[in-house]
DNA sequence: ATTATGTTTTTTATTATTAAAAATCAACAA
DNA sequence: TTGTTGATTTTTAATAATAAAAAACATAAT
């Protein structure tokens, strides 16, 4: 299989769309290093795209100046759908989804040359995604052996849940100190609006509170930044996202549930009751917890 | 480069060492998954190693059986020496000299490529072992750009201790509320004599105190074992280790204090003294911040 | 002096290839 | 059955090779 010179037709395809939408026949190109600072490849690449439309006559030279000859037509452009995503992204998708079709369950073993065959990739692209999807604790394996699906059992829950109840109660109380004009508690008063204005149609829009999830709890770790803490619920995303990709049978509950856990643990913190919001919280992490296991146990004995 | 199969004659030797230990001239051998078993290598090394020495006339074959012909000399074994470590540890090793030694610095850029020749491994193992390290948060990588060693400042500092606050203080929690008759309290007691007796001279002796470091947080942490936390932990110990590798300064008196913060601890936690031991544990980990930004800050800016 | 261009070198990303090792399979014996 | 040996197939680990892209260098122009 040829390799796709992927970053070179895109940026043609760049430069054309640029050409077409700022510049008419008879105008001087911009220089090379200008256009590589906008379009963030390196100047190579955009000399070699350059090269390219002269190539095709769009361009032609004069001297050192680079004058536009010609309209580019849609002749000119690459296409891109054919290309495909990216290596990296190919494995992923084809790795996540043999585990969410239950292809991989857990504990299984699994080769990496069968991933990349099936992926339609070489062996190494596969075993890079592996070695950094291995720091989620989902998948290891041993030197001279395959890879193998940890068993995703109570005692990974518990683990999980247990760090991630210090962090959230930390988070918790680190925005509970903060100033009264800082800018985060504004946030976090759109924030309740957003989930009442999402309650009072919660019947069809039930989906939409994944955002709202992501929102509230990405604004408790924004009043204190940490990339260790950060990285962790990488790893809680991704499980839930796993899971729940599964069972999405009683999707719209769990929302309904989780939305009015949310409304009243932001209701207390907005009310500066701390204790409140610590025990509004604690029985939100709960429920997802429950809620994580039912699914995952359903899930794993079906 | 030839590649260097090191598994085989490594089990060459084994069986020979094997052999040399428990068997004598006309003794049948084992069958090989017995053997296969016990080396813990599939069959087809053993296999190959045995055909290696029915080669050398260490053995010969009877039909299915095989017998020892003569007592393995020296001539036998392969020489180990030179084939040197596997290359992983190669790289790492190479790699973590580099930063110690100052040659990559805080913010600093780095190839793969000049990696891989320095430590005489090929890129794809350089690059392997760089997505594992990059766990630690201490390197990144843009797409088509080389690496960076990230820089390793107060914020970092902050951010490790921030979450290592978190978890220490959970463990310390957890242990306190184990049953009287839990193992884990004679451990401790045992863990409380050491150091008095490492304390006793701890003039001489000082360097043993890191051993003791690890007993004594790994107990911590023992009292409710928990993977994430565990994996938090590697980045504590690699970047202690790589900060006190530049600066031995006071190694000596550092690990004095330490000592006797670890004493007033467990001393504490022995008399369930919860609140007591919570304190101590606080101070302990100050103690442990300002030393470790003193040493960082006096490298980095030196 | 600074910036842009043309040229060359280095590095990254990707594929291909192969020895070593593991896993599987088939025939056979206890 | 169960377990063993011998032969075969897969997989892993490692090397090598190369197109694509980035970075560095040198020269000319502003």
């Amino acid at each position: 299989m040829s390799r796709q010179n992927n970053l070179f037709k895109q940026t043609v395809n760049q430069l054309l769309h640029y050409i077409a939408q700022n510049m008419s026949v008879d105008d001087v190109l911009h220089g090379d290093s200008k256009i590589t600072r906008q379009l963030e490849v390196s100047r190579s690449t955009v000399r070699k795209a350059i090269d390219h439309l002269i190539g095709l006559g769009v361009i032609s030279k004069h001297g050192a100046q680079r004058i536009i000859t010609r309209v580019p037509d849609d002749e000119c452009y690459f296409d891109l759908q054919e290309l495909g995503p990216p290596k990296e992204e190919q494995v992923e998708r084809h790795f996540l989804a043999a585990i969410v079709s239950g292809d991989i369950k857990p504990g299984d073993r699994f080769s990496e040359l069968e991933l990349a065959r099936q992926s339609n990739c070489n062996t190494v692209a596969v075993r890079e995604f592996l070695i950094r999807f291995s720091r989620f604790g989902l998948i290891e394996k041993e030197p001279r052996s395959q890879w193998q699906m940890k068993t995703f059992d109570q005692q990974f829950v518990d683990q999980l849940f247990e760090v991630r109840h210090l962090f959230e109660m930390h988070s918790l109380s680190c925005f509970m100190t903060l100033e009264d004009e800082d800018p985060n508690w504004l946030t976090l008063e759109t924030l309740l609006d957003d989930h009442k204005s999402l309650k009072s149609k919660i019947n069809e829009d039930f989906q939409q509170f994944s955002a709202l999830d992501q929102r509230f709890h990405g604004l408790l770790k924004a009043a204190r930044p940490n990339q260790f803490i950060h990285q962790f619920y990488d790893i809680i995303s991704f499980v839930f996202h796993y899971h729940y990709q599964w069972d999405k049978s009683d999707e719209k509950e769990r929302n309904i549930i989780a939305l009015d856990e949310h409304i009243d643990i932001i209701s207390k913190m907005l009310l500066k009751d701390y204790r409140g919001a610590t025990l509004s919280l604690e029985h939100h992490l709960n429920t997802a917890k429950r809620s994580l296991l039912k699914t995952a146990f359903y899930k794993t004995t079906s």
